[in-house]
DNA sequence: ATGGGTGCAAAGGATTTGCAACATT
DNA sequence: AATGTTGCAAATCCTTTGCACCCAT
């Protein structure tokens, strides 16, 4: 089945799978974009006609507290979301908007330190900037 | 003057100075509290009853514009903003909502490496969990 | 029938916008 | 007068909530 790789991830983060969750973790495992809740909603509109905003909403918080992808708060002015959940950093570009992988400095066990003073568990590294395509555009 | 301070960091950043830009970049200067928009308002409000909220937007916009401050994404739910423009990382923690400062990694000069692909113009270093006083009171 | 999952509509909260009033040069 | 600044009210956008319905066990 095409969505074998999306129902393995959900039960592997304790999550049930249901028709909309399927449709949800395959678009995140499928589009390395860092959608926001509306792309997804919105990307999946015509495959699950009645699919809700709120259902969408509820999904990816619970991936996000299952662990099953992480919420980034890159872009100030809404949420977005990545199945990627190996340790990477991001940089998001300020002309178009987009987000892109980068790899951890290598500093990355850096937490370690902070240990003595905070539980850290979460670790969130943004870049902002300009990327080289809208670089050249100029 | 009290807000010789203040004063000085708007010229040194090229902002006029007003009642209001004042107020506001002293009180970021005195409370390292990384504050939103609804503090630095609410906090402002008796000294300058005048004052009204839209004014903070755009003034805590045109100090992170020009420099004067740091937007801080790192609450989904709102933007906070910090006067100390130092390069320094920033912890959140998730149950009382305070934001720490905390040194960053020291290999900070990351972005260097990833030159090659993008402009860098602004780093981000956020950590998530629970702060020593709030692991205590469990 | 029971509990979890879904979705509509309404509410809530943060932020932006339009525009008129105001201050300062 | 001219320019930049402020502030009110309304609008906008994202997100959450309340609740009823539905589906699968």
């Amino acid at each position: 089945m095409a969505n074998t790789v999306a129902i393995n991830t959900l039960v592997k983060y304790g999550i049930h799978p249901s028709v909309q969750r399927i449709a949800i973790m395959d678009y995140l495992i499928k589009h390395r974009t860092h959608p926001t809740v509306d792309e997804v909603y919105t990307a999946l509109s015509d495959e699950i006609p009645t699919l809700s905003k709120t259902t969408v909403y509820n999904t990816l918080k619970l991936f996000a507290e299952n662990g099953a992808a992480t919420m980034l708060t890159i872009d100030e002015r809404k949420v977005c979301f990545d199945g990627d959940v190996h340790p990477h950093a991001h940089f998001m570009c300020k002309k178009c908007g987009r987000i892109f992988d980068c790899p951890l400095p290598a500093a990355a066990e850096h937490p370690n330190i902070l240990g003595s003073y905070f539980k850290v568990e979460e670790i969130h590294y943004y870049y902002k900037g300009v990327c080289a395509e809208c670089e050249l555009e100029k």
